[in-house]
RNA sequence: GGGCGAUUAGCUCAGGGGUAGAGCGCUUCGUUGACAUCGAAGAGGUCACAAGUUCAAAUCUUGUAUCGCCCA
């Protein structure tokens, strides 16, 4: 006893992460782990999402990080030259917006401090808060090379994606244009359609007549959600269909408030159906209306300003107002003018910035823009082609749909934090696009002759147009860096849905464009975390679950395995602390199995020849062909990106194989004097649970690190650069396995009748057994230790002749087994026992003899499923007719 | 309006033509020399509905219903 109190020091009771997660996490780093560069091993490369320098870790970052620490960490175990390359985004608007409310607090605006002094304050802020995010990262054990971290606001990030810019513009890809687009008039910025959220809003439709001119009393009503925007109408459109109205295309009306002349165009845009089938034009602030005037050539006539108040457009008294105190205005007074002839409750969408959460107004303004029509069209063929492919293969038709129709891409953004579009403009507006203000002012010297005065436009890029450059532009690009040969194109990228279009289309395009590769062969999309009751997590809602909450409560390796192992494809994931805490107790459940072998010296004196392939022992044989099984399982459910299939297969190897039954069947072993039984049983003991530690590392880094350093201090490495556990089928004995699945198959099956028949758990029985096989005798002999043991049972006997009366009975097989009990069996209840297994037999052989005695089944169906069927019918007959003897063995008594 | 997905045990969800699965919860039993963060046993399901294909459908097809999400 006290030798064994002595070995067990080497594990606590339990698994203490809070106290070992971080040094575990240190000692990966300081050794170098997470680096690339080893060179006997094929590239695998990962580019982390850079996650905005504003952000903090919420469940979506968990999972995601997750699933690719998952698969860098096999990767780097497989024997992988693995490159996880993270980074942090500058994130334009979030990050300005940030800076902006601190110096609102200090009582000042951006403008007081000027563009250099506030991009300053932006720098400081990010040195200071930013990127807390990593650290967050860090406790989840994610195993990125930190060594090699971007941010795309790095000086040599900064160049590519200005590089980039020039180039497009050099090909005719990015120009610049007066169109309308979403501005936000809150941030005073235009913002692309993405960032653009539709709310279904409750709204009014107010139809206005608008007086026909020349035919006094006329009107032709039109009926708008937005009356304040009558103010810059031109037109009025109606359907060319419209037989209500062909006599009045062509005919002009006058606006009312305004004065201006309106003509009446006939335009597809005009819905017959829908109002009064009329349909008011303001090309300047609606976007179908603004097709609407391109088609018919009408005047833009813009009357906002930039935060959305009237402009010196519209009639003096409803100038400089904010757009809803000008709505209220027109309608009263065109109610007042009896212009108003109703109103109507509707439920209409409205566009909000994802933002600012203020309602967006299309706008007139000049601004760059990509055209991404022709960065699409090689983007959509590698995907067709099968060049990069998506995982589940149903978003391909996402990025297909969007590609497919894909708008001009507004790349500019009025804000001063991000990468400044490097265009200069001469006195005459003529445009410079260079990398440098040198270039640019050389380029005007030959433009011009002389020198002239240059300005800098002063917008800069969409961050969107930084990231997508992520992939080659994190590897050195536009230098042939060593790094870009070997890692581009990268292997997998993993994201949320929700940014398919934002960035997984966009890195296509410019990684395609610039790199003349995909960026990455597989996109594996996951899921999204919701909240218990399915519900998306939000602030606002206030339902938000903090990951490192989870992570303090039940360590980052319970967290890490649940939300592996809720990562079906296709289905979202609600979050639940329930499932957390049952993998807890799973680490908990390894933990006490490694100490088990630990107290049973087996990790001490072990055989450095030990082969798995050489042990003689059935119950080693077998152990080890699961665990060969396990790991094929874990391996292939990987490559395949299904990873609750792979946390599956090793929680259910671990506990329900290894920990329920190779435990409990090798104790008789260990508590038995056959001293080389022990040695090849530690051996074996020792090699699972090697194996069982390597399969369950990428999901559970810290506790299997933990264990693998605790118990040898001969190991030649950390466990994270250890290698893969073997998939060797020739480990797997057949033989061996139906041996040791019958002995399981007994113990249950005397477990069961033991505890149907209330027969007390401490109570030991005989056992006698009839009409055994001669193998089954052999059985019997080879694994009584156990078998007695574990269905605790005083002794086996072979018995011949008539059956023991007052017995329970079990079948197993060829053999019946009686455990007599001596005059207490309830006959009334083994009989009802056994009427509900003979019961369940029938139905089965009920259900497989209709199949056989079907024509067209035999016909039809494939051979080893008919043969299969005649097995399980034999089988189930002479089960039932054991069964049946024993039934009426019990009536014979009455 | 278009697209995608879901509907399987009390709950949360896997599975995907050949006997219906897991975790949690529940019931009964258990101080068995790793573990009560545990062990043993058990109850619990017309796989939403309808039609079709098939020797065989929870699984494939079509339709219906309900509920999500994305895009107009």
């Amino acid at each position: 006893m006290p030798e064994q109190q002595e070995t067990a020091a080497k594990l606590d009771k339990t698994f203490d992460f809070h106290a070992s997660e971080t040094r575990i996490y240190d000692n990966w780093e300081a050794k170098g782990a997470f680096k690339p560069g080893r060179t006997d091993g094929e590239p695998f490369t990962i580019v982390l999402p850079p996650p905005n320098v504003t952000g903090s870790l919420h469940m979506g970052h968990a999972l995601n990080h997750t699933l690719q620490d998952i698969l860098i960490r096999f990767e780097r175990m497989r024997g992988k030259d693995v490159l996880w390359q993270p980074g942090m985004d500058h994130a334009g608007i979030a990050t300005q917006m940030v800076v902006e409310r601190q110096l609102d607090a200090e009582g000042i605006t951006r403008h007081d401090l000027g563009r250099d002094k506030f991009i300053e304050r932006v720098w400081q802020w990010k040195e200071e808060s930013g990127g807390i995010i990593f650290n967050q990262m860090r406790r989840l054990g994610q195993s990125c090379d930190w060594s090699r971290s971007r941010f795309t606001m790095d000086e040599g990030f900064a160049a590519a994606v200005l590089k980039v810019f020039v180039e497009l513009y050099k090909q005719d890809l990015i120009y610049k244009a007066k169109r309308l687009v979403n501005w936000d008039p809150k941030l005073k910025t235009a913002i692309s359609d993405l960032e653009v959220e539709q709310r279904e809003v409750n709204g009014h439709y107010w139809h206005f007549k608008y007086p026909v001119d020349g035919e006094e009393g006329r009107f032709l009503t039109v009926a708008t959600t937005r009356p304040e925007t009558m103010l810059g109408d031109v037109a009025v459109a109606v359907h060319p269909g419209d037989e209500r109205y062909q006599d009045l295309v062509g005919k002009t009306l006058t606006l009312p408030l305004v004065g201006r002349t309106l003509i009446v165009v006939a335009d597809e845009h005009a819905d017959p159906e829908k109002g009064s089938g009329a349909v008011k034009i303001t090309p300047a602030h609606d976007f179908d209306d603004n097709m609407v005037g391109k088609r018919h050539d009408l005047e833009e006539i813009n009357i906002f300003d930039d935060e959305a108040r009237t402009n010196d457009r519209v009639p003096e008294k409803y100038q400089g107002l904010d757009r809803m105190d000008v709505r209220k205005m027109v309608v009263a007074d065109m109610d007042a003018l009896g212009l108003l002839d109703k109103v109507e409750d509707t439920v209409h969408m409205v566009p909000y910035g994802d933002r600012s959460g203020v309602v967006i107004e299309p706008w007139l303004t000049d601004q760059w823009y990509v055209n991404a029509e022709v960065l699409a069209k090689p983007a959509l063929e590698a995907v067709e082609k099968g060049d990069t492919k998506f995982v589940p293969k149903n978003w391909e038709k996402t990025y297909y749909e969007w590609m497919r129709n894909i708008e001009p891409w507004c790349i500019s953004r009025q804000l001063w934090w991000g990468h400044q579009i490097p265009a200069w403009y001469g006195p005459d507006g003529e445009i410079f696009v260079c990398m440098t203000d040198d270039d640019a002012r050389e380029a005007a010297l030959a433009h011009y002759g002389e020198e002239k005065p240059l300005t800098r436009d002063p917008d800069v890029l969409d961050t969107w147009f930084s990231s997508a450059l992520w992939p080659f532009g994190t590897l050195g690009w536009p230098d042939k860096t060593p790094e870009l040969q070997k890692h581009y194109k990268t292997d997998v990228l993993i994201t949320g849905f929700d940014i398919i279009f934002f960035w997984v289309a966009r890195m296509m395009m410019d990684g395609i464009h610039f790199m003349d590769d995909v960026p990455f062969h597989t996109v594996y999309v996951h899921a999204l975390v919701r909240d218990e009751n399915g519900a998306k997590m939000s602030k606002s809602k206030g339902n938000v679950i903090d990951p490192l909450d989870l992570a303090d409560k039940f360590g980052a390796d319970a967290l890490r395995f649940t939300l592996a192992s809720m990562e079906a494809q296709g289905r979202d994931i609600k979050m639940s602390e329930k499932r957390v805490e049952g993998y807890r107790n799973f680490g908990t459940k390894l933990w006490n199995a490694a100490r088990f072998c630990d107290m049973n010296g087996c990790f001490d004196n072990l055989d450095p020849a030990f082969d798995p392939a050489k042990v003689s022992l059935a119950v080693n044989k077998w152990i080890i062909g699961e665990m060969v099984k396990a790991a094929v399982d874990v391996t292939k459910s990987l490559e395949a990106f299904r990873y609750n299939d792979a946390t599956a297969a090793i929680y259910h190897f671990t506990w329900g194989t290894f920990c329920d039954w190779y435990v409990e069947l090798i104790k008789p072993l260990f508590f038995g004097e056959d001293e080389l039984a022990k040695v090849e049983t530690r051996n074996t003991a020792a090699w699972v649970m090697d194996q069982i530690l390597k399969a369950l590392h990428p999901f559970m880094p810290f506790i299997t690190e933990e264990i693998w350093g605790s118990l040898r201090t001969d190991r030649d490495t950390d466990l994270i650069v250890a290698d893969w556990p073997t998939q060797d089928a020739a480990l797997i004995d057949e033989a061996a396995a139906q041996e040791i699945n019958w002995v399981i198959g007994l113990v249950s099956d005397i477990r069961t009748a033991r505890a149907e028949m209330n027969v007390p758990a401490g109570a030991k029985l005989t056992m006698l057994v009839q009409g055994a096989a001669t193998n089954t005798k052999q059985v019997l002999d080879n694994q009584d230790d156990v078998i007695r043991r574990l269905a605790r049972l005083e002794s086996i006997n072979l018995h011949d002749g008539v059956a023991p009366k007052g017995a329970v009975q079990v079948v197993v097989g060829e053999a019946t087994c009686f455990l007599p009990l001596a005059g207490v069996i309830d006959v009334a209840a083994e009989k009802a026992r056994l009427n509900k297994n003979l019961d369940k037999l029938l139905k089965e052989i009920g259900g497989i003899s209709g199949r056989l005695n079907n024509e067209a089944f035999m016909a039809k169906a494939p051979e080893n499923v008919v043969a299969d069927n005649r097995k399980n019918l034999a089988e189930a007959e002479q089960k039932a007719d054991k069964v049946k003897e024993g039934i009426n063995r019990l009536d014979a008594m009455d």
